[in-house]
DNA sequence: GCGTGTATAGTCCACAGTGGAATGTCAAGG
DNA sequence: CCTTGACATTCCACTGTGGACTATACACGC
């Protein structure tokens, strides 16, 4: 009976204190939603698996259809024997790197408006995090609370740097493809 | 009918000529394999699509049950049309930094192992890559020509950067963790 | 010529993850 | 009292992942 890595965190989530699984969609997003994704359905989806098998129960019921539930005993040690598991390795797709594979058959200048504003995408998300940062230091956090945003950090600055590097000749115009039919 | 982005790069690969579904699974781990992934069993899932709906067609049979495709002018406008469409935005998942989003609940010298075999593959990683850029411009290979490879390289140097300013205290013994039942 | 291992080629399935539509409830304010 | 927006869950179609399974062709050693 392995957990998945979205069971497992939610199940981390849980440790703080019973939650619904509205309030685990915020928390995931806000906690760990800068690596991690989970939407909606898959949160409702597994919390009805894992009271099932008896990983958490129902704590409370509030307005509305709200159920929060509480870890048990069996959760928490389905937890930590998750979290034992060595991590697997980092998934990553992106979109505009598939597009810029494929620029010799784009018309330049939408490829540099796709990269303009992917670029400025990141810019944001770059000026955010230090805010995030800062804010996490005036509320006297140390290093070890900052890991995973220093993360991102590094990275949003390292993909600004490459956009800022990148050649000249991509978005000029480059002799039309002979486009065969074939090989 | 919009395409999703997998067959958007199996069509953009049948520009090359036709290839069977092997094929296509072998050059997309090449090609695009640093930054997006597409299995064996959805290749040849979309390509049974892509043919039902004009995209493709066969063009041979080979040894063994080797169907190999062909772009049809359909295809081909598609292709255009979706390699039009603004790219969507990137995702990242790693577990690792889910991992460490819990340290408090886990044992110092496990985590301490967890990120010494992680940094060890983006290490390896990150030569590659420039074992890579060095062959492809001996090759006789421009700037052009790497970009997506440039971006492999600037993101694994800073993740390889950030390992190396990890704060000690990560994985100094913490006192353990009260692990309250409730809130 | 004859096995036999390896690379090639495809199928199938269960499960995980995504995104949006649909539904309903409660709370606040005019 | 009515509308608007935040809260809360359900459901569905589609996309993506990974492994098990089948089978054929070919190279090789004998």
């Amino acid at each position: 009976m392995r957990l998945n890595a979205t069971v497992g965190s939610l199940l981390g989530f849980l440790h703080e204190g019973p939650q619904s699984g509205w309030d685990l969609v915020t928390t995931a997003q806000q906690v760990i939603g800068d690596f991690w994704s989970l939407t909606r359905s898959q949160v409702y989806r597994e919390l009805t698996a894992m009271a099932q098998q008896g990983l958490i129960e129902t704590a409370e019921t509030g307005p509305r259809d709200r159920t929060a539930y509480r870890l048990t005993a069996q959760g928490r040690r389905a937890f930590r024997e998750w979290l034992a598991q060595p991590p697997g390795e980092e998934q990553i797709r992106y979109p505009l790197l598939l597009t810029l594979a494929f620029a010799r058959h784009l018309d330049a200048e939408q490829l540099s408006g796709f990269l303009a504003s992917h670029r400025a995408v990141h810019a944001d998300r770059l000026h955010s995090y230090r805010q995030q940062q800062a804010a996490a230091l005036a509320a006297g956090a140390v290093a070890r609370d900052l890991v995973t945003l220093d993360f991102g950090l590094r990275y949003e600055a390292a993909v600004l740097d490459w956009f800022d590097h990148l050649p000249d000749d991509l978005t000029v115009p480059v002799p039309p493809v002979a486009d065969g039919t074939g090989a």
